[in-house]
Parts: structure tokens; C-alpha cells; sequence
DNA sequence: TAAAATACCATGCTATACCATGATGTAACA
DNA sequence: TGTTACATCATGGTATAGCATGGTATTTTA
């Protein structure tokens, strides 16, 4: 059976052993199965945190930058080799684990147990104190900033 | 045989028992059928309430994202940490119950009864008693600011 | 050949898919 | 119009499959 959405959702806290195993939620194992694709990890460019996607949006990614006229965007452009120099595939064995590495570990300061945060097209992966810091304050921003979302809400979001 | 609209309607009072496990309500049912897709819901960002919708909607919202080629911006990542972190996929049982998870049920205070109340392409889960004092304030609210609405109401209504 | 990386096996638990029952409303029919 | 048969839905209970996780074997590579 297939499906017509690609989503990463929900926040799952997953244990990470000795050895940087620890087990891809269930959820986006079944969307990388159906895609056929692979997962590709990177330290986040502006968060103590790991950045996952499906290996087809990295390729979306270059074909924009490619197909991009705008001599004057070198910073996206340096961005993007940043992201491309950082990101490895990982493969999940048939329990459905990775093997994060020790530099995409330290980088987002995890230890032992690892939150799965989804964020549609990609994920991310944080330690978990961190990560409720990180909820707080992106809660407490959306509130100042309400009359900006509940601008963009009558267009199209799904948030009231 | 299909049909043209998807509109969530009514308000329906269920049982939710010691699991979460709670019906999904039947026209509620149809709709995600005909549409071949997943409910999903989340915590409302401004009441105690647990909203849902079909996942088409935050795949529109996702896509609009990725074609933004604001792959880098700061407060798209906030918005889209907040919504899909937060948001889950529920699939029914062959009898068409869904399991709400702990955290929802507490957000919205719901403990042995859940209300369902259509909001058109999304609708909301709350608990007996907040909803009837929110419906209460809604109509309250609507009265105050429309009296146009209420002048109309007292032409035409032939009691009180 | 030692050490590390990777694939496979085992287990307990929980989520979820299925069966059964009762209630409610609707259609058929006399 | 009153009664009965049927269908649909909400709800309680239960078994099983899938998941996360710990451990072991096998392959790789330095």
C-alpha cells in the first residue's frame, strides 16, 4: 500500500547505547522504505542539534542552487557547501537502528537518549534537555509573534 | 461515487476509555475515507484543546516550505518545529477508533469524554465542560460584535 | 591479527488490529 | 400507523504483530 504524504511529525525520545546505535522511529523508517531512498544527517547550521533528511531533498537542494542565476546569493551558496561537506548517509540495519558519529553526537551534545523531532520534509535530533529549552523558547516566540501567525493562519496554515 | 466538498461538522460527544481509545466520528470517518489519506492532529497552540486534520493540509503547508527556497530562514524553522514536532499521524481500527496519546489528552484536559467540533477543513477535541464555556464565550463574543446580526434576528424571529 | 564497524539474533513490552456486544436509528412491511 | 427486521455505530475486551533495545556473531580494515 502507498501513501501520498511525506511527512516527519511527532517527538519520540529513542536511547542511544555505547556504541552511537539508536533505533529510527518507527514512522520515518516507513517513509524512507516507501521512497526507496535513504536517510542523510548533518550538524545543524544554526542549532546544537542533528538535521535529517530523505536523500532526495538534498538532491532537490543541489538542482536549485544549480539551476539558480543569482550570482549575488553566495551566502546560500556557501551554506549549501557547508551542508554538503557535513552530510553522510546513513543505512538502518533490520532492526530499523543508525550509527550516529561521534562529531554529529557531540555536535548536538547527546548521550543517551536521543529526541526525534519532526519537522515535515526533514527532522531533527536533540539532546534532551536541550530540546525542552529549545520548545520553551519557540513557544514563548510564536506568542509574541501572534499577529504574524494568525496572518499567515487565514491563508493556508492548519494552526488556529 | 464522490463528492465535491470535505467539510468537518456537528459537534459529537464520545466516550474515551482507559487507553485514549476513542470513536471517531462516523461522517468524520467518511471524509478521510473518501479522500484516501490520514488524520492528524495536534495540540492547539491557543486553547486547551487537541485540533485535528486531514494530513493532505500540512503536506500543502510542507510543500509550500520546500518551494519557498528558504531552505536557511529562522522563523520558518520556529513555525515548522512547532507544527509538525508536535503533530501525529492517527490511523482508525477496523471499527474506527483512534488512541490519543497522554500528551494531547492532558492538554486538552480531557479524561472520560471527548467533544468533536467540525471547523470546516480542520476540527477540534475538547473536553465536555471547557467546551461548553468556549461556546458559550463564542456566542457571547459574536453577539457583542455583530449587531447587525442581532437587528436581523429580531425582524425575522417570530418568538420571544 | 587485533580492533572496530556492521549485520544478525533474542526478548519483553506495548500498541494496535480484530472479535463480540449492545444501542440507536432507519427502512421494510403488514 | 404500528411493528419488525436490518444496518450502522459506539464501546468493551483480547490476542498478536511490531517496536525498541540488549546482546552476539561476522565481516571489514588498518
Amino acid at each position: 500500500m502507498s501513501r501520498k504524504t511525506f511527512l516527519f511529525m511527532d517527538t519520540v525520545y529513542n536511547k542511544v547505547d555505547s556504541k552511537g546505535r539508536v533505533s529510527l522511529p518507527a514512522d520515518y523508517r516507513a517513509i524512507v522504505k516507501e521512497l526507496g531512498s535513504e536517510i542523510v544527517c548533518y550538524r545543524s547550521l544554526v542549532s546544537p542539534c542533528i538535521e535529517g533528511c530523505v536523500e532526495d531533498l538534498l538532491e532537490k537542494l543541489a538542482s536549485e542552487i544549480e539551476d539558480s542565476n543569482d550570482f549575488f546569493s553566495q551566502t546560500q551558496d556557501d551554506l549549501t557547501n557547508l551542508i554538503f561537506g557535513d552530510a553522510k548517509r546513513f543505512t538502518f540495519d533490520s532492526t530499523g537502528r543508525i550509527v550516529l558519529t561521534e562529531k554529529l553526537l557531540k555536535h548536538a551534545e547527546i548521550t543517551d537518549t536521543a529526541v526525534f523531532v519532526g519537522k515535515g520534509r526533514k527532522f531533527q535530533i536533540w539532546n534532551k534537555e536541550n530540546w525542552e529549552k529549545e520548545e520553551a523558547r519557540i513557544r514563548a516566540a510564536v506568542s509574541a509573534q501572534r499577529p504574524v501567525l494568525n496572518a499567515r493562519k487565514t491563508e493556508n496554515a492548519p494552526h488556529e
